[in-house]
DNA sequence: CAAGGTTGCGCG
DNA sequence: AAAGCGCGCAACCTTG
């Protein structure tokens, strides 16, 4: 059922199994560390097992080097915070002192297995890999995390909350080892068209390429012709209010309002510079290799449980070079995004009927606006973020009760998370993911006397009853977002034939690179996987989940 | 001069 | 401070 991997003496890994409550089974196998892929291979074809080890990242990508890969694993570091957070653990043994567990590789060097840099590390790779925790400890703490979820108010949710997330794990460590294809000529290209030619580095002084050179030129000359450095706030600010632009900020939004003739050769210098310093040459040297884009991700970095990234920016790659992720030839890459996810969820969540009519159109916010809004999708697009936010004023703020007449539920459940963040209480998702109790700070600002520290109190309730209010809802999309992602790598992994690979995920879109043969089969993949998703998180209740899917060369077609 | 904070902007 | 959530990163700027 569970095989457990852990470090022993002298470059030797054990291999313990371990029955449904992590009560030792059989005899434990002792491999050298470089026979591990071939163990693990051998086991895995024999009994699939669920492997348990301290984080899949220490693992998994030195067998996926192998071509080693696994159907499931429990990832302990993972489980661990979820569980020690839970409200549904509160009345278990599990320790609420969250202490992470041990990372047992140097983090000098960061993302040490990253394949970009493995060529600098190679020789240090076994010397400097310090031992993980000891098997016993792991086995100890896996028996400690089976019997707080069989003993916890929903065994069943958390369950799949934590197969979810050791699912994606794999699906990381698999991304990051696939990569996403990246077609670094079509990106010099738009580069040099964008900016001109790149600028010599190994000349001295500031190099910005041409064209943005001549924007700071026209830039200097019509504020004035005095020389100031355009990327340093204060000076631009200075040089702005001596032409007398009397702007507070420098940010571009405020700018657009001024309609001074240096405005618009300053948007523009601002444009190409965010192209040049975070996706320009020196970023393409620094991720691309082989053709291949490959961000280190990080399962459950956002508190909500949506996965964050590491190094290259991977969950902001601009729509300006999305023309450079491109499919290999004879391949699509298949693009799928949920439509308006976090409202569908929220209705899910609180069963509003009302608003599941509207979620019947593929366009929900279309549907909100024929049932509430005259029609006008824009202003039921607005209501709803913003009752998902906790907007109070502008238009967002104006439309608030409106929205709460037509939809009591959805509306009441928003608001309901939010009086509790407000109150210093947690909420938690629909799987059993809580927030994080408020700070020691928090709750001491709360007790204050004066009206002024009170103000500030409040202020800070407020901020906190808009973080509950919105964690419910992005929580439970991140937990509907994992189910799909790994119940689309279980078909796919079904279907080796199918030659398809999963390369990227965002929040709530996926990217598969396909061959062309199988986009039809991989489509309905997609679409099966997103049903279960909604069956296993909600039962079944009558809202759909729909996905958008683009087949496409390059991903700037998509959407 | 390294560490940490702020500003601004990219993404959902 | 673009009305309201969640992030990462580069560059500038201040602090120790």
């Amino acid at each position: 059922m569970y095989i457990l991997l852990a470090d022993s003496e002298g470059g030797k890994v054990t291999l313990t199994p371990l029955d449904a409550r992590g009560e030792a089974q059989a005899e434990t196998n002792l491999v050298d560390r470089t026979n591990l892929p071939e163990a693990v291979r051998d086991r895995e074809s024999r009994n699939s097992p669920r492997w348990v080890w301290d984080r899949a990242q220490n693992w998994y990508p030195a067998l996926l080097e192998a071509k080693v890969s696994v159907e499931r694993c429990h990832d302990l570091a993972l489980c661990r915070p979820i569980l020690a957070g839970s409200e549904l653990t509160l009345e278990t043994d599990y320790p609420r002192d969250f202490v992470p567990i041990e990372e047992p590789l140097d983090t000098a060097p960061r993302g040490f297995f990253n394949p970009n840099q493995q060529s600098l590390f190679d020789d240090l790779d076994q010397a400097s890999r310090k031992r993980g925790p000891e098997s016993t400890e792991l086995i100890a703490e896996l028996r400690a995390q089976l019997e707080a979820v069989s003993q916890s108010k929903n065994p069943q949710r958390l369950q799949l909350l934590l197969a979810a997330e050791s699912a994606g794990a794999l699906i990381a460590a698999e991304m990051q080892h696939s990569g996403v294809p990246w077609r670094t000529d079509l990106h010099e290209k738009l580069l040099e068209e964008t900016l001109g030619p790149r600028p010599d580095s190994s000349a001295l002084g500031i190099q910005r390429p041409a064209k943005m050179e001549a924007l700071l030129a026209e830039l200097r000359e019509k504020l004035g012709g005095n020389p100031f450095n355009p990327d340093s706030p204060q000076e631009l600010m200075r040089a702005l209010h001596r032409a007398g632009i009397e702007v507070k900020t420098t940010r571009s939004w405020e700018l657009q309002q001024s309609k001074h003739p240096a405005i618009a050769p300053l948007l523009a210098y601002k444009k190409l510079s965010r192209l040049f310093s975070a996706n320009g040459w020196s970023w393409l040297e620094q991720w691309v290799k082989d053709g291949r884009f490959r961000p280190e991700y990080v399962v459950g970095g956002v508190v909500s449980g949506r996965w964050a990234s590491r190094g290259g920016g991977a969950l902001q790659i601009p729509k300006q070079v999305r023309g450079a992720v491109h499919a290999d030839p004879g391949y699509k890459l298949i693009v799928a995004d949920a439509a308006q996810l976090e409202p569908r969820v929220l209705t899910a969540l609180a069963q509003d009927s009302k608003m599941a009519e509207a979620a019947q159109d593929h366009d929900l916010y279309a549907g909100i606006a024929a049932q509430g809004f005259g029609g006008d999708r824009a202003k039921a697009k607005i209501a709803l973020l913003g009752a998902m936010y906790g907007a109070t004023t502008g238009e967002s703020g104006r439309l608030m009760p409106q929205l709460a007449r037509t939809y009591p539920q959805a509306v009441g459940l928003v608001e309901a998370a939010a009086r509790a963040g407000e109150r210093g209480e947690i909420v938690t998702t629909k799987l059993g993911r809580s927030c994080p109790p408020p700070s020691e700070r928090w709750l001491q600002a709360q007790r204050s006397t004066t009206e002024q520290e009170q103000r500030w109190a409040d202020n800070l309730a407020r901020s906190r009853g808009r973080f509950t209010r919105n964690f419910v809802v992005q929580g439970t999309a991140a937990e509907w977002a994992s189910c799909w992602l790994a119940e689309l790598r279980r078909g796919l992994r079904a279907r080796p034939g199918l030659g398809a690979e999963l390369v990227f995920f965002l929040h709530d879109e996926v990217m598969v690179h396909s061959p062309e043969s199988s986009v039809e089969q991989v489509n309905e993949l997609i679409e099966g996987a997103a049903n279960s998703a909604a069956e296993l998180i909600f039962g079944k209740v009558p809202i759909n989940f729909p996905v958008s899917i683009a087949v496409v060369d390059h991903y700037d077609q998509a959407k």
